[in-house]
Formats: structure tokens, sequence, C-alpha cells
DNA sequence: GAACAACACCCG
DNA sequence: GGGTGTTGTTCG
């Protein structure tokens, strides 16, 4: 086996498949499939993959040899080669992209060009460029513009150009010193010692006290004894020198009490049997575990990873991103210890790293963490855990674009081993696959402590208008609130902001401010009083007179959540208000602080959007307000609905979980919609049957699958014109049972002065479909990239703009 | 994606 | 001729 087959680290679809190297003699039996290597490609050296080994190449010139590996074991394993293959196929992805999803990010390649100086005759000239040394970086050429004078002496033959495959990983280290001395020895020692070596006697008269067999730099420098006495001692041979990796531990600061197994109720029990029996008897089963908030889905995932690790085996969960707040992580680690590593966005590149290499030489059993950690490098899975599996961010939105539940099934099946997808508000793809017998559905129907669901009260809002109260707090919510802050309870107002922000509009000529690159409104940022495009980043200064019709009566609508906590300021002056959004939770660990001081009753309403409808369960909370109900109603998206339903249910289930029972208020201007009604019963079934016909009627999912094509270009012409031509080529390529909608414009038809047009195609069962539209982009990559035409191509879309 | 060869163009 | 900018090809 001297021949590896590479996959190299260049993002295009003339790279995307295995170029041939030579494994050099000394390699051989060291490099193994999986790992990552140095190879020459053209001029250049590069990063890639090693997909396999062979003894010999149909490839007719003469092979590469290889230059190095870049790990000492592999980091993709046989399965999750294989696991990315049929990701880049399935989502039209290059295999490159797919490999490095699966990656913690700090092992993407780094680059690096440089001079090396071969003439080293006296030299002045060179001297000076070279500024006495033998190297300098490309980077730091190119600062100093002597770019061309480099490039002149490698024509004559000074110099050459070396390339550099780095990795980003860097492995925390700390310097650990050994003794091999004895007490009597150091002793012997400190006497011989001159009468001005404090510092060392000091740190031998530690290491006495002590009796360890090794010390940390930062040990030895608590003593108060510099470096030098440190080294000075290493000299004289009482302590040797080493180097030791650490991890770098995201909970360093924490406590995490060991928590037991709680006894389960008659209902989990029935629940938690299959999915144990399936973990015993290894099978691959998708268990769907719909239970409403409170009814305890936790302890089933708890219990149910305690008994794969006790076979031996290994669980992956994952939790949306949002809710990867303390008291999520906290359960895992106060259950399950050290066995757990955890992975998030919230942790820096190398503390990632190192949660992954803790899975990688398993020291870690258990991985929590966001959509990437599906990829988690497990050999020996014994169940898969997706909770709110409904939630939208276990789609990837950017290449590749895969679905965190796709590869979580996909795995299983490998593995033989049971997934678990739990919700309250199951997505409709899931729920009906529960109905069709696909998966296998399990039903918490009480809440734990046998709560009831809190009472929702619908009010409308276009009725409150009509009495003549124009403010954004109906006189329900209001009087509640009072009445909470008298009683000192705490108080959620949910801000559904996605849909419209506050954007500035003219009373008079209903001029409304929009961004020149972009076809959609600017949106009023009051914190730095700007106007800026969310799609571009273009900003612009807020206008105090209408630039159209010169009007003063130039204001901002939509309600931002500064807005309304003004307005909260103005009516309750002692209320003591918590925002969390974008702006207030920027920096990290803002997200944690504000929800501390939330919980610690220091403050007695919590004002925020989306994030705050997930996970958050303090006692202390007896009434939730949804301030606009169904703004997100109108969106260009059939799954508007949906989502509506689903958010409603689930903020409204953060009232009266504990002793106090609760209230939610919905404030709406389209009470009598089915996903506002449904939502104010929990009637998850009645919206489930009444949503389906509505999918059943439009052809979308789960009747049809979908797969988004979108074309964008500077001009408009060549971008509709393409659009069409793809369109029909598709079209020819497909059966008669597929629906095509398209061209047209996409909901935002222009962003950063690029037009979008898109095809949508709803298909059931198109083996061609995909082969179809790889050839799609091999026709136009090719021929169009050059002048900047794009082809986005989103399988099962969850975003439709 | 990036390097480079091939090509076109311009210089006055 | 030679410098400069653009385009197309290729990478084992």
């Amino acid at each position: 086996m001297n021949i590896a087959t590479v996959i190299v680290d260049v993002p295009a679809l003339g790279t995307d498949k295995e170029f041939d190297y030579l494994i050099p003699e000394k390699w051989i039996g060291i490099i193994e499939t999986g790992m990552r290597v140095a190879v020459p490609f053209g001029p250049r050296t590069i990063q890639g993959f090693v997909t396999g080994l062979k003894n010999d190449s149909s490839f007719s010139e003469k092979l590469k040899e290889l230059k190095e590996p870049l790990d000492l074991t592999p980091v993709l394993n046989e399965e999750l080669l294989k696991l990315g293959e049929w990701l880049a196929t399935d989502t039209l992805s290059f295999k490159i992209s797919c490999f490095q999803a699966m990656l913690p990010a700090a092992m993407k390649a780094k680059y690096e060009k440089r001079f090396l100086r071969i003439n080293m005759d006296d030299n002045p000239f060179l001297d000076d460029l070279f500024d006495g040394k033998t190297e300098i970086t490309w980077k730091k050429a190119e600062e100093q513009n002597i770019l061309p004078a480099l490039h002149a002496q490698i024509k004559l033959g000074n110099a050459e150009v070396v390339y550099n495959v780095k990795s980003l990983a860097n492995k925390k280290m700390r310097k650990v010193y050994q003794t091999m001395m004895n007490n009597e020895e150091i002793i012997l020692l400190v006497n011989s010692l001159p009468q001005n070596a404090i510092n060392q006697k000091r740190i031998l008269e530690y290491v006495i006290k002590r009796q360890a067999i090794q010390y940390t730099a930062k040990e030895l420098a608590e003593t108060g004894s510099p470096q030098s006495s440190i080294q000075a001692l290493v000299k004289k041979g009482v302590f040797t020198e080493k180097s030791e990796e650490i991890y770098r531990d995201p909970f360093a600061h924490k406590q995490f009490n060991r928590s037991a197994p709680l006894p389960l109720t008659e209902e989990q029990n029935k629940v938690i049997a299959p999915i144990l029996e399936t973990i015993e008897s290894e099978n691959y089963e998708t268990f769907l575990l719909y239970g409403v908030t409170g009814s305890g889905k936790t302890e089933i995932y708890l219990q149910s990873i305690q008994r794969v690790l006790d076979k031996g085996q290994e669980a992956i969960v994952l939790v949306p991103e949002i809710s990867l707040t303390p008291q999520m992580v906290d359960r895992f680690k106060s259950r399950f210890g050290d066995d757990v590593a955890v992975l998030h966005s919230g942790l820096s590149i190398g503390e990632k790293y190192d949660e992954w290499r803790k899975v990688q030489r398993k020291e870690a059993k258990v991985v929590v963490g966001a959509r990437s950690a599906v990829f988690a490098p497990f050999e020996n899975l014994g169940i898969i855990i997706i909770d709110e599996e409904h939630e939208t961010s276990y789609k990837q939105e950017e290449l590749p674009r895969y679905h965190a539940r796709d590869v979580a099934i996909y795995r299983a099946k490998h593995h033989h081993c049971p997934v678990i997808l739990g919700s309250a508000t199951p997505s409709l793809e899931t729920f009906a696959r529960a109905q069709k017998k696909v998966y296998h559905q399990l039903t918490l129907a009480k809440r734990m402590n046998n709560k009831e669901l809190p009472h929702v009260s619908i009010i409308d809002m276009r009725e409150e208008m009509r009495d003549g109260n124009r403010s954004m707090f109906s006189r329900e919510l209001h009087s509640k609130l009072e009445d909470r802050l008298e009683k000192k309870e705490q108080t959620i107002l949910f801000l559904n902001r996605r849909g419209h922000s506050s954007f500035m509009m003219c009373r008079d000529c209903g001029y409304v401010m929009q961004c020149p690159h972009c076809d959609i409104s600017l949106t009023y940022h009051q914190y730095t009083n700007e106007m800026k495009c969310h799609y571009c980043g273009y900003i612009s200064f807020v206008p105090s007179t209408c630039p159209e019709c010169s009007s003063n009566h130039i204001r901002y609508f939509g309600t931002g959540t500064q807005k309304v906590e003004e307005e909260l300021y103005k009516i309750f002056p002692e209320a003591r208000v918590v925002r969390m959004d974008v702006d207030t939770t920027g920096r990290k660990g803002a997200h944690e602080k504000l929800l501390e001081h939330f919980q610690s009753g220091k403050a007695d309403i919590l004002l925020g959007t989306q994030m705050i409808a997930k996970g958050l369960d303090f006692p202390n909370i007896t009434l939730v307000g949804v301030l606009s109900a169904d703004t997100m109603l109108h969106l260009p998206d059939f799954r508007a609905s949906e989502k509506t339903f689903q958010l409603l249910t689930q903020v409204s289930g953060r009232a009266g979980r504990h002793e106090l029972s609760g209230e939610v208020v919905i404030q709406t201007y389209t009470p009598e919609h089915y996903s506002v009604e449904y939502a104010g019963d929990q009637d998850y079934n009645r919206f489930y049957h009444q949503e389906m016909v509505m999918r059943k009627v439009g052809s979308y999912p789960p009747f049809y699958y979908l797969t988004l094509i979108t074309i964008s270009h500077e001009d408009l012409m060549k971008t509709v014109s393409t659009t069409e031509k793809i369109t029909k080529y598709v079209q020819s390529r497909i059966s008669n049972e597929a629906i095509i909608l398209g061209p047209v414009a996409s909901p935002i038809p222009r962003i950063n002065n690029r037009y979008r047009y898109q095809c949508l195609i709803k298909y059931k069962h198109e083996p061609e479909l995909k082969p179809t539209l790889h050839k799609v982009l091999e026709h136009y990559q090719q021929q169009y990239i050059k002048e900047g035409l794009a082809i986005s191509i989103d399988v099962n879309p969850y975003m439709m703009m």
C-alpha cells in the first residue's frame, strides 16, 4: 500500500475528486486512511484528507509524493469518511467542505508562504531584502513592497518560495517539573547552596513540604521565586523539565453537584421501556418523544444514556444552540460528570478543539452540543438524542446545507442504535412520519408535577385599538402586569420581532427608507442611532426630515425591544426590567449573566426576543405576555403557521412550571388564525390536522419534498434568462409528477446589488433530480463563475428567502 | 482556490 | 521589446 488517495483542500467542482499520491518509504505503514496530510498541488503545498490506500494508480503520469502526515492518528474514521461522501452527494456540496464540517474549526489548514534565501554570499542587496535573516514571510514582503524585487531574485536563483501547511490547532501545553531526589538529598542540597540563594531554597522547601512527584510551573511560581531560579535548579539536576498537554476547561470555575436518577412516573416508565429495549437489542429505530413542556423528557434522555454507558457505548445529545444555557449543561454534567464533552459556538476555537479531542481519545462518552456535534467521532454509538427536534437551527444554512436529523438517522443506522427526537411541538414532517409508523411515537401527556397547563387568554388588538387603547399593552396585560409587580412575582414579555423590525416611514407620503444595494427596508438601531441593512451591512444616518417630501413627520415604526423597555418604564417606573436581545447579549457570557440576574429575583420583568422562548425554567414566573403573536405569520414561508404555533406554545410553557400557577396573555391582530387559536388551547393535534390540510392543498412537505434553486447576478436580464434555462433543463429531465414553481424573483429580489431569482421544485420521488442538479452546477459553474453568476441549491430548504 | 501560461494590448 | 492586464487551464 504505497499510494494514498487524497481529497484536497480546494472547494471547487474541478477538484472535488480523489488525487493519487505516492507515500514516501518512511511514511509507509504510518499514513492511514482518515489522516490529514500535506500534499504538493501544482506549485503549492496544501492540506488533504486520505480517503484510501492502494497499490496502483490509473493515473497515467508520474505520481507526486505526499509531503507529510499532519496527524498522528486518523481524524476521520471509516464511518465518517463514508458519511462525508454521502453528505456531499445528498446536499450537492464538495467532499472537502463536508469533511471540514465534521471537524472542529481548529483543524482547518492555515497556509503560509515564505521566501527563503538560497544565496548566502556576501550581498548587501540580499541582506537588505531579507533584513539580515534567511527568510521573510510573504505577508511581510507584501507590506514592505518588495514582492517584485524578491521575484527577481527567484529568477536569479538567489531565493525560492516555500509553502507551509500549518494546523490552526494548538494544543495548550504547560511546563511541569519532575524531581527524582528524595528528602535527604534535597536537604543536603539546600545546605550546600550559597547564603544568598533564597529563592532556590524557598522552592526546595516547598518541594519538601509537598512531597509530589511533579510540579507545574504555576505552582512553583507561587512560592514567589522567579523563573530563573527554577531554571537554576533544572541545571543542577533537581528537576527535569517536561511539557504536557492540558485541556482548556470551559467549566473549570463551576461546581457540579452529582445528581442521581430520579424515580420515573408511570407514564415515563412506559415511554422509556421501548427505548431501553432497542438499546439492548442493538437495533436502529427512530423514536418521536412527544411530550408537553415540563413532562420530564430530559430525565428520559438521562436514563437512556445511563443504559448506553452501562453497556460501554457512547451517546450524542443535540440541543438547539440557543438553549445551550447552563441549565441544560448542568443537568448532563451533574449526572455524568467528566464523561460529558460540550460543543457549542460559545466556546473558543481552542476550547472546541479540546472538547473534540476528549471525544477522540475516548475520554468523554457523552457529547452535548449544537448541530455539528452530530459528527462527534464516536466509534461505538449507542444513542443519538435530538432535543427540541422541530428547531430550524438543526439545518445548516451554509454549505454543506445538511440537516442534523438526517445525519443522526444515517449514523444510527450504521451503529444499529436508536434516535430519539424530542419535542412538545414536533415538526409536521416528523409527526407525519410517526403517524405513518415510520417513527415510533412515544407520548408524555402529563406534566411531571401534575400542574395544569397555564391559562391562556388571546387578546384581539384591533378591539383594543377600537376602544381607544393605542399602547402596545392591552388592558388585560396591563392589569396583570400591575398585579404581578404588586405580588412580587415575575413576568416574561416576549416580543416576536422577526418579520418586521423597526423601520422609518414618513407619515405624510409613506416613504420608507430602503437599502440602496438590497431590496429591503433599513432597520432602525437606537443604540448606535443608525439605519442599518441586515443583509449587506449598509449603514446610513437617521433622517430628521423625509428625503422624499421634506416633511418632518418621519417616524420609526415596528416595535423593538428598546421601545418596549422605554414604554414599560413610563407605565411602571418602579419595575425592574431585564432586556435580552442581540444588543444586550453580544458579549460572551452576557446571556448567562442576564438570566442569573433575573433568576436571583433582582428583576421583575424579562423582556426579549426568540432567545427567551426556550429552556427557561424559573419557579417564580407566573405571567407570560406575547406582545404581537402574528408578526411572523405573514412571512413568505409555508412554515410560517407552524413556526408561529411552535413559538407561542413554547413561550406559554414558560409560565407556572412549579408551585405557583401561571397565566399567558397573547396579543394578536389575527385571533381567528388557527395557529394562534390552537396555540391558545395548547392543542397540537388540532393544529397538526389543520396544517396538514393546508400543506396538502399547497403541495408542501410532508406531502412533497422541496429543492430550492437560487440564481443571482449583477445583471437582472442575465439572472432571469439563466434561471429560465435552468428551470427548463430541470423540467426536461424529471417526471411530470414533479411541480416546478418559477422562475420567480426571490422574496428579497436584490441583495448587495445582485438580483436574485429562484425556482422551487416540489417532488415525491425523482431519482434523476440530484444528478441533474449536479450537471447544472458543472455546466454553469465552469461557464459563468467568472462573470459572478452564483447558483445555490438547497435540498429541503428551511429559509425560503 | 491559486499559480501560471497564453494571449491581447499598449507604449510614442 | 517589454511591461501590464485578462483569460483559461490545471492541479496526481
